[in-house]
DNA sequence: CTAATTTCCGTTACCGGGCACGGAAAAATT
DNA sequence: AATTTTTCCGTGCCCGGTAACGGAAATTAG
């Protein structure tokens, strides 16, 4: 039996009494605002550092009634995708951050146009906030705002990826997303040796793929050539919008590599192809993509989509909304700044329990 | 780009402006103090409903200057063990709700001794607690107990199992543990059709087996019944302190079936079995155990073990903890009571970051 | 040696709620 | 009708910190 015990505090109060100065004093020198003579700060300073003296909370943040925003940056969270799972992480911190004087404004950008991130970017730096939440897409434009933040002594939490220079970020919440390709490999194979495979990718992939699944990809391969070397990995290209298109370029491949029975994505769009492999059931297909949306869910507990590696991103926004608060209220810094979170395992028998 | 915005504040002020009472008396009909005519108290209800109100809590929190203590009812944390992993969950929710006024206490009882646990829970009643999270082993003695708790109108949280009947719980946090079976033996198979398995239980279940085990047990077999019906199901039983033994048992097992390549157990103790698997390596043992404790993520690594199924007892206490101080503190209960939490895949490709 | 500044510090009124105390008004008792 | 009891409500202080205000003491200017 143990117990976590409980310290006795110090007041401004006490310290007052202690010096023999008045509260007003006492204040003065904790915040460094002036008008006190070098002895009267001596013998605050002095009872402070020997009594210790941690401010209440509670008085601090009842006298003050400040309001800060949080500002926060992602692409736009188009219905079921992505980043519509963000929103909801949103809201649970906004709600949980409320109690804290504490509010948050969204500001979403169109993630293909690099003019409409730096907009945004300027509309988030006239509304001068107390902290930045970022995805950032752009690697240039966010350094420059970053940058920006740093000047203005702005702290900023990175989500989802994280910016290569060494930035003076509060802290980062994403996945290992290199990892990620490899764990996808490991599950893909269970152990067997597989000689073909397919990887589904979006058309605008090959104009500009984004970091992650280049990544991703990477550590997929990385395993491959590891544990399987012998195995042929075939792509084809899907449109994100076009479902007919999908459809016949499945049926197109299929059509020619009638064995091939491993399918993986590296983004979040599994839910693409699954209309067609519930159209056309292949017996023995193994299928594996990324994120909890709400449409691979669906195809997981349908049984098309085998496995999915989530990485909650509505929790990485939560958390990162949090880490800012607990920094602008407590003066608290994460322990650690990078913070890679777990990579869930989804089947069909846990998925129910989120 | 989409705004959460804020909401002015009502304080006890303009109500009691509003209705033309005094704050004194609002603050009676805001905690049925009573002491207030009928008449007022409408005319305060209809304000607040009208107006809404929440009370500020930073000002309540300074006013009350409350000490309240949550006391923890669970089994002895042997180091290393499985309830060693939620003592860090109550750390971190200490340390988390300090801020509000709250305390925790661990009261911790042999899980093999009912009159042990009898004991913590007459302690308990003595301290007086503002709210208590149990894990019930013990069905009778914790039913008993949360009655004395229950007129005491002190709330309770069941962390790991909860009661069969009804009981008037805040919450309940584990994991669907039949359903955790089911989970173990769909990924123990991938898919394959496979003719013996091994089961390695603990000698001491022989005679008392934990609630939790069989229940797990139950959907294993339920989902070899439906999934892989020619499987033979062998268990052996080792010993949870002496190694020599268990070597012995597992050397004798796999000289008379060495054509076995699948392994479970259904408790945390897959680590017992890890020193033999490592003396002699079986090329292609599929090994699939439960709980991140230490020994068992060590053996993930290394590769001994092929899989964990997690539930994180640290989070399951966290969120009690957190329920009750949200409960004691706002009056806020939890949306659902009962909260079956996700179960963690763990490989060796997704452990590093828990 | 006065008058005008500075420097420094105490006083005081919040912030929003909690709650003890005491007293006025209404109801019950004699 | 006078008194006691009960019901109901307002007042005022406290929690710990913030900060404006104004005034005494120390300095400087004239």
């Amino acid at each position: 039996m143990s117990i976590f015990a409980r310290v006795e505090k110090v007041t401004i109060n006490d310290i007052a009494r202690l010096t023999g100065l008045s509260k007003g004093t006492v204040d003065r020198v904790l915040h460094n605002r002036g008008e006190v003579s070098k002895k009267s700060y001596e013998k605050v300073m002095a009872v402070i550092r020997e009594k210790g003296y941690e401010p209440n909370l509670y008085a601090s943040l009842l006298a003050n009634k400040k309001h800060r925003v949080i500002a926060i940056v992602l692409p736009h969270p188009e219905p079921g995708s992505y980043w519509d799972l963000a929103v909801s992480g949103i809201e649970k911190a906004t709600e949980e951050e409320r109690q804290f004087g504490i509010e948050t404004t969204l500001y979403t950008y169109d993630e293909f146009r690099a003019d409409s991130f730096r907009e945004v970017c300027a509309q988030v730096l006239q509304s001068q906030p107390s902290g930045v939440v970022i995805a950032p897409i752009f690697q240039y434009e966010t350094q420059v705002f970053v940058q920006e933040l740093g000047t203005r002594q702005i702290p900023y939490v990175f989500v989802d990826t994280k910016l290569d220079s060494p930035a003076g970020h509060l802290a980062f919440y994403g996945i290992p997303t290199y990892k990620s390709g490899y764990l996808c490999a490991d599950m893909l194979l269970q152990g067997e040796k597989v000689r073909e495979v397919l990887v589904v990718r979006i058309m605008r992939d090959k104009e500009r793929q984004s970091d992650p699944t280049i990544l991703r990809r990477a550590g997929f391969l990385d395993y491959m050539r590891e544990n399987n070397p012998g195995c042929t990995i075939r792509s084809i290209f899907v449109s994100p919008t076009d479902a007919a298109a999908t459809d016949e370029a499945l049926s197109a491949f299929f059509a020619e590599f009638p064995g091939v029975r491993h399918l993986v994505m590296f983004n979040s769009r599994i839910h693409l192809i699954v209309p067609y492999l519930e159209r056309y059931p292949i017996p023995g297909m193994r299928v594996i993509g990324f994120d909890n949306l709400g449409a691979n869910i669906k195809a997981l507990e349908n049984g098309t989509v085998s496995m999915l590696i989530a990485q909650h991103p509505e929790k990485q926004v939560q958390k990162a909304i949090h880490t800012l608060s607990e920094y602008m209220v407590f003066q608290r810094k994460p322990e650690v700044a990078d913070n890679h979170m777990h990579m869930d395992l989804l089947t069909r028998y846990n998925v129910e329990d989120y």
